[in-house]
DNA sequence: TCGCTCACTTAGTATTGTGGGA
DNA sequence: TCCCACAATACTAAGTGAGCGA
């Protein structure tokens, strides 16, 4: 993408007229296309999906692309163009996704030559290695510049890492070498003239204490600051590091002002946003410095981009939800609170002058590069590679190949559950309905909990008797089940569904005799049925039904909203639809962005406007018409047509103007990014690309959508709508409004 | 079997970057 | 050129699940 970038600045130096913005976005239209194709392709092989209009188009676009090359804009170099039926070289068996590679791990951990690979791929591997280091060493003289200008003309080959055979026996890599974290900057007191006041007077504080205070006055305006318990949790913290004189002035909360630290702070802001272009350009070019220094590790021979190189900074927990520590200080990490894991023959990383490292570990078992422990939760943090590489890539790869699986045996798994409803151990019922809630509506396992350490969220397993009620019969449906509990991030779950009456029967078992507060599973936890699941399908957890059933509702809903007599955009356009499915399917909600309410206010005087401009303009084809039966010429009657067309033209902006506001307001709450990026994304991530160049987005949360849609993938209703793009946007509106209503 | 740790994935929010319309 | 909206990215919290020892 990097190298893509470069190229489009590039071609704005040199060409700047309008003729090529116009091939830029054509491009850009063609690599998200491109991308797109390659996503299709892979779906095509996953479950043998239709897609063979979505090839058909891509295909062309491919084209548009390889002509656009020509132009010295080409798409990124990793976009593959591959054949269509195997272009993943997805293997034809599970097994030889891993590498038969003799397993003669050496101690030493040195990059020599791996014997089962061929000696062509070795030697590039060396070559790699090579370059890389001699590239570094390049940068000790201060080439920096240089290399980089080299990098930019010759772009490097994408390193497939795909078409490599993998480790076995669960080692990671052979070769680590990285520079070790970046750690946040130290605290800076605040100039004299910013004072902090308790009771009204003026208090000078110890750095120490100055420096948790700043963190509360940074989150004055958040509503954290308005909670109890982390106001609470703050004040109790923060007098852990006031000194014996503070903790016996600064007894009440309630008393501290912040607000000149709040102001002076939102000023710094304001002066950074206000910044000249050339110190904008400064900092930016000593982030890219430390990206290239920091931001990178060698792992077997190849460079690798590394995800979060710097320590998270201190300040106060945020936890989600009712969460009961939010509010505690998070404290700053030191170089002896880090474990550093690299090779034992690499170039360890340097920790700052006068410090050391917790230790330096050689574990090539784990893929994390950097380890510290928080103090909140007590939890182990860790630097760990992007997304991009080839260690995140293979495991992205294997859980795919796992729900390719489940496809296999999924019919047998639910044949085996719904038996199981009527089994006489109690614990082998209550596993199957658990299983069929999991299986239904991609509800997550549901570990259990140490209460008081977490807000209270349930998973399956852990659903409590209060968090489900029983209809026999509700709105003209039978069996019917209400689900209302707060899942992972404290995200609110509410659902309605029909459930088979041997569920419902076995549901109103389990609920008899218990407190609202009993476990509706008391005789299953997320151990057994994992146990359970590894014993009907070798790799097979509660997880891997959410990644099926995320798929496969993808996959349905792509070959049930798409018509191959569709333009793009339409195909575009159900694409989008298909993945809200998945989204309302796995629950992936949001808040309200912060400028929502202004901008559909925007939007709605830009509405307005437009309908004024509406009726002017049929005033005066009204007029224009009534001049015209007077004169009878010609000059009058073009003016009428004239006028028409504006009309029209006006009455379109204005419906554009009106769908988009319905747009906006659909998608107030829904997250589509998760899904695309765990879900329904092979290795790449591309699909979410695609949604950058086509920003066509419909979208349905509310929750008579869920019913709408279905919630089950192997259930899932959908709308076919096979009219034109704006008459589908308007019909979608339409039905959705309705079913809202009726709901 | 249970409790626990560790390593990882999945998740929403905050911040930054970018393109298009006024 | 500026501003707004939205996409991309960064950040980090909160899950899942394997594995180990008592």
């Amino acid at each position: 993408k990097d190298k893509y970038k470069d190229k489009e600045h590039k071609h704005k130096d040199h060409k700047k007229d309008k003729e090529r913005e116009k091939s830029k976005h054509g491009n850009r239209y063609c690599v998200g296309a491109s991308r797109l194709f390659i996503n299709t392709c892979f779906w095509r092989s996953l479950f043998s999906i239709d897609t063979t209009w979505l090839i058909t188009a891509m295909k062309s676009l491919d084209g548009k692309v390889k002509k656009e090359k020509e132009n010295g804009f080409a798409s990124p170099p990793y976009v593959k163009s591959e054949p269509e039926e195997d272009f993943y070289h997805s293997p034809k068996h599970e097994k030889s996704l891993k590498r038969e590679r003799d397993d003669d791990y050496d101690s030493e951990f040195k990059p020599k030559k791996i014997k089962t690979e061929n000696d062509k791929k070795a030697k590039k591997r060396k070559q790699d290695n090579e370059d890389i280091k001699s590239k570094k060493t390049k940068n000790k003289k201060g080439e920096v510049a240089d290399g980089k200008k080299k990098a930019k003309k010759e772009p490097e080959e994408k390193w497939k890492w795909w078409e490599e055979e993998r480790y076995t026996d669960g080692v990671k890599w052979r070769f680590l070498e990285h520079k070790g974290p970046v750690f946040a900057p130290p605290y800076e007191p605040l100039p004299s003239n910013v004072k902090f006041y308790y009771d009204g007077k003026h208090m000078k504080l110890s750095p120490e204490a100055e420096e948790v205070a700043t963190f509360f006055a940074k989150m004055l305006d958040h509503e954290y600051t308005t909670k109890d318990i982390f106001r609470k949790n703050f004040f109790k913290d923060w007098r852990k590091e006031m000194t014996s004189e503070e903790k016996g002035k600064i007894t009440d909360l309630k008393k501290c002002n912040f607000t000149e630290m709040s102001e002076y702070f939102k000023a710094q802001s304001e002066a950074r946003k206000a910044m000249t272009k050339e110190d904008k350009l400064k900092i930016k070019e000593e982030n890219e410095r430390i990206l290239q220094e920091y931001g990178f590790c060698i792992m077997d021979n190849h460079r690798e981009r590394i995800a979060n190189f710097r320590i998270e900074p201190p300040g106060l927990f945020r936890g989600r939800g009712d969460h009961p520590k939010m509010g505690m200080l998070k404290r700053r990490i030191r170089p002896q609170d880090i474990i550093v894991n690299c090779s034992k023959d690499s170039k360890y990383p340097e920790p700052p002058p006068g410090t050391k490292w917790k230790e330096v570990r050689h574990d090539n078992k784990v893929t994390w590069l950097v380890s510290w422990t928080e103090n909140i939760q007590g939890s182990i943090k860790y630097i760990m590679l992007n997304p991009s590489s080839r260690i995140k890539g293979e495991k992205d790869w294997q859980k795919y190949e796992t729900a390719r699986r489940l496809k296999k045996c999924v019919d047998r798994i639910r044949a085996q559950y719904r038996e199981d409803w009527k089994s006489k151990e109690m614990r082998i019922r209550q596993r199957a309905v658990a299983l069929y809630f999991i299986d239904k509506l991609a509800l997550r396992a549901g570990n259990e909990k140490e209460e008081g350490e977490t807000a209270d969220t349930v998973g399956c397993c852990s659903l409590r008797v209060e968090h489900i009620k029983l209809y026999p019969e509700n709105d003209g449906q039978e069996y019917v089940v209400e689900f209302d509990f707060l899942g992972k991030d404290s995200i609110r779950y509410y659902n309605k569904v029909p459930v088979e009456k041997r569920v419902f029967k076995n549901l109103q078992l389990f609920m008899e005799n218990k407190e609202p507060d009993d476990d509706l599973f008391d005789r299953l936890n997320t151990s057994i049925l994992n146990k359970h699941l590894q014993e009907l399908m070798d790799g097979l957890t509660a997880k891997v039904f959410r990644t099926y059933n995320a798929s496969i509702t993808l996959q349905q809903q792509l070959k049930e909203l798409t018509n191959s007599e569709e333009n793009i955009p339409a195909k575009i356009l159900s694409y989008n639809r298909a993945n809200r499915a998945v989204a309302i399917l796995c629950n992936h909600q949001r808040a309200p962005p912060k400028t929502f309410e202004k901008s559909m206010q925007n939007l709605q005087t830009k509405i307005d406007a437009k309908r004024d401009q509406l009726s002017d303009a049929k005033r005066e084809l009204k007029s224009a018409k009534a001049d015209a039966k007077v004169r009878k010429d010609e000059k009058s009657k073009k003016a009428v047509e004239t006028k028409k067309k504006a009309v029209q033209r006006i009455e379109e902006q204005l419906m554009k103007l009106e769908v988009q506001a319905t747009d906006r307001e659909e998608n107030k709450q829904i997250a589509l990014g998760t899904s695309k990026l765990n879900y329904l994304d092979p290795p790449g991530h591309d699909c979410t690309k695609i949604n950058g160049a086509f920003p066509l987005r419909r979208s349905t949360t509310k929750p008579n959508v869920r019913s709408l849609l279905g919630p089950s993938t192997w259930q899932t209703k959908t709308l076919n709508f096979k009219s034109q793009f704006v008459v589908l946007t308007m019909i979608h509106v339409f039905l959705l409004d309705t079913c809202f209503f009726l709901a």
